[in-house]
DNA sequence: TTGAAAGCGGTACCAT
DNA sequence: ATGGTACCGCTTTCAA
């Protein structure tokens, strides 16, 4: 009943080009911002629109341009703070960029991960932004860039895949604790990840699929490997998918005969819950344990003890991902650039020499 | 050089329509998914779809439809572990309602949050969910509604928009944090939040723009005036923006002769730099300051002492506002419903009684 | 500089 | 059940 101002049932560039007395294609021109129009045609359609509260419609204009202004991102967890951190660097550097970006997670899902590209393919999003699941099993985001749209792997790469890439140098972190690690005497180090394999256990580091976190198990072997450690495919864990799941088999680890001097956490999620059984089953560290984690979420250091950590560039990993997707998209870029972020260990108080 | 198998340089319907020999309409009707058709005609369609690899273009779709199948969301900081748990929560109701999710980050900054909103509306999102900067600056969003796309309200209410709105008692959770404090003797306690004034002074609620907030002190004010403390405007600290700004104002509070013997932190990122000035400063939690923090952050049950918290829903917070976008994008839910979702006070460690 | 008209890739109405 | 065709709102030749 009540009509008000403005009952903006969708204006378009028709509507203003007859308010303001001129062709479409003039309106067109000065709405779009392109071409070239007289001052006082401008002035006119500028009037119109504003008294008509025309707004874009951007799906339209992305019909004809082919170009969106979309860039798809695919994560295993916003919840987890190391996405949305990187996610915070990547919606940064899309703002400034004039991007807008779509997230959705994939749960660390192979499947779920290919429904996403799918969706964002259909949506005819710019570019992509993924942190694949698996990195062996990457034929949909084969298929993703041969449809055109510039992929951007974000923390894991894939051989198979001939693509820019940001990670971390996961490896040589890996290999500086596990080096520190056993010249303080630690021999029986357990590496503790939320990846998964089939079996739920671990024999090789093939069998992990995340890039990151198989570097970084490589590294850990091949120290051991070197200090004479044998065997110590036995200490990696993995199946740490969810809080549950990892006290479960910390629990486990900590109770047993020939339990762990030492445990790598591959994130913070897994290292907070690490610290919380370590106290529940009245163990101290670092007396009975040393631990360290990757990850430098705010919180490490104000526990009792703080705790030791890689610390990973996290939001220059998103950003350096968004801005080489953006440098592509406008046609910047030419061969494929794999960047390698530097991590750097922060060393606090839970770590310290193995029990004798 | 290499036509490869498949170069997918966009099919459409009309490609798959001739290469099955049915007309544009029938292949539309298969693709689509709707009307009728017989099974010959949907076998040749699908056949010749999957030959092409055709892929739909949902830009198009949404075009004549009129729905985009996706929902935009404005958040301050995703960073934030509060917003990317809500966040999650959001996402995994898109998912499964098959909607998708445009992030746009306001950083709290009112300018960037009405540019938000025309960009995502621009975008012809079905609908918006957004924790809004300022409950009094809300024009763009009043707009927003009036172009006809839904609005939920997420964790902070606007009297001035009567839309669907999902928030928790915070007036409550604040009541009885500060009634408890007074039981314990505390008489200087500390209000400290993100939210800013002009000057960086509180004076009143009314200065204080971000709803959830202001209920909160709302309620710490009003239980402190029945106490009869009086003047504890002068104990609300505003402007904690970065983990910086709090440091100074808590080390201020903290090294002056009159310092409180609690803090209360209106959110876990506070709270955790609350905890670090204290260290800093050689303050013992609780027996020089008691601290209790909003938000149940995952590790403010390691701290020694582990922190006690408001514990709010976050994830339900998220959920539930997609939840309510969703029905009312299906058509279903009539006026607006304001849902509040209950908090929890978890008692810990660091409270106790204020010093003599 | 401006306008007319042909798309972009679908959907949907109207006949047949 | 199927085909023809007019849109959706904007961009972009091509002429004038």
């Amino acid at each position: 009943m009540d009509q008000s101002p403005t009952a903006n049932t969708s204006v378009t560039v028709a509507d203003v080009a007859h308010k303001a007395g001129v062709s479409k294609a003039t309106a067109a021109r000065v709405l779009g911002g392109y071409g070239t129009v007289s001052d006082r045609a401008r002035e006119a359609v500028t009037a119109a629109a504003r008294a008509l509260d025309y707004r874009p419609n951007e799906l339209a204009r992305s019909m004809t341009t082919g170009r969106s202004g979309t860039i798809g991102v695919v994560v295993g967890d916003i919840e987890n703070p190391f996405f949305s951190l990187a996610m915070r660097g990547i919606t940064d550097v899309a703002r400034q960029t004039g991007f807008t970006v779509v997230l959705i997670n994939s749960g660390e899902e192979i499947d779920t991960e290919k429904a996403a590209i799918r969706t964002l393919l259909a949506k005819r999003v710019d570019g992509l932004i993924v942190s694949p699941a698996k990195e062996s099993d990457v034929g949909h985001l084969k298929e993703a860039t041969r449809s055109g749209r510039p992929l951007v792997l974000l923390d894991r790469g894939s051989d198979a895949l001939d693509v820019d890439t940001v990670i971390a140098d996961d490896r040589h972190a890996a290999e500086g604790i596990t080096c520190r690690l056993i010249a303080l005497g630690h021999r029986r180090i357990a590496y503790l990840t939320a990846c998964d394999t089939p079996d739920h256990r671990f024999r090789t580091p093939a069998d992990i699929n995340t890039g990151s976190v198989r570097r970084r198990i490589e590294g850990f072997l091949g120290v051991c490997r070197d200090a004479d450690l044998s065997g110590m495919e036995d200490w990696v864990h993995v199946g740490a998918v969810t809080p549950e799941h990892t006290r479960r088999i910390v629990t486990a680890m900590l109770e047993s005969s020939q339990r762990p001097t030492a445990i790598i956490a591959s994130d913070s999620v897994i290292g907070l819950e690490v610290f919380k059984v370590c106290r529940q089953l009245g163990l101290g560290i670092p007396n009975d344990l040393s631990l360290v984690s990757f990850h430098d979420a705010d919180w490490t250091s104000v526990t009792t003890p703080p705790v030791t950590v890689v610390r990973q560039p996290v939001y220059r990993l998103g950003e350096t991902a968004a801005r080489l997707l953006v440098d592509r998209l406008n046609g910047k870029g030419a061969q494929a650039s794999r960047v390698v972020l530097q991590t750097e260990v922060i060393e606090r108080a839970s770590v310290t020499e193995a029990p004798a």
